[in-house]
DNA sequence: GTGGGTGCAAATACTTTGCAACCGA
DNA sequence: TCGGTTGCAAAGTATTTGCACCCAC
């Protein structure tokens, strides 16, 4: 790609993931920067999620329906809730078996592991009572 | 949900599943059984993909692009190809870390870990070449 | 001034759904 | 027969893209 020039909006879209505790969607981050910018069109947001996912200053996460986006890009794990969708941080670390992979498996050279927990969220469970 | 009733479509789109060592998209399922149903439609296949899945007969895996199906539903890891998109089981086991998440984390109760690695496949490095 | 970025709308990709006909129990 | 299942097409959701205008450099 060409050389990269600054944008307001991109610059806006970095915050406000920067100050997320959850991974939102591109709508969310849409509507989350609205008030900043009302005109700005969720193309560009697409746009720039996408441009920053490539430059590797954010993360895309494929979930069940629309991508999650995470400007936490040192390696952790997520709780994916199977009831409410919610996507968090689990912050405690687990051993990185890349490298155990890696002396065993022979399909390609693996570069990252993502480690996702699927259960039912604590905001989730207390709605059951 | 209703009482299951038996469909020649559905147990065909299951076969289809079991006999395949990759993760097809609904898409590519449908392809591959149309020379034995030229007449199915895509709707079906997704309606029986979701079936299946709510039934725990398959598993979804959302990725980038389509959702893939996978009908090994014992507890596995995948490797992605980040150049591709492949999708590939991998086989060894390592240590599944459920316990030690649900010990030390309090965001929900954890039943299930799927870890994913990430990085480029053998056919995707030959072809650089 | 030049070329990347934006807003807008149209297009594309993926998935779900309403409905009448069909078929398994 | 009864009600779940199917094929078809239309609708719905998520994401990308073409284009004219705007703005950073």
């Amino acid at each position: 790609m060409a050389v990269l020039k600054y944008s307001r909006q991109r610059e806006a879209i970095k915050n406000y993931l920067q100050g997320r505790e959850d991974h939102p969607s591109a709508d969310m981050v849409y509507d989350g920067i609205r008030g900043e910018f009302p005109n700005i069109s969720l193309g560009t947001v697409y746009r720039n999620l996408s441009l920053l996912t490539e430059l590797g200053e954010i993360i895309k996460i494929p979930t069940e329906g629309a991508d999650r986006f995470d400007a936490r890009v040192a390696p952790h794990n997520h709780f994916i809730c199977k009831s409410c969708g919610r996507v968090m941080d689990i912050m405690i670390s687990v051993k990185n078996p890349v490298e155990e992979i890696n002396a065993q498996w022979y399909g390609g050279e693996v570069e990252e592991c993502r480690m996702e927990f699927y259960g039912i969220c604590n905001e989730c469970k207390k709605m059951k009572n």
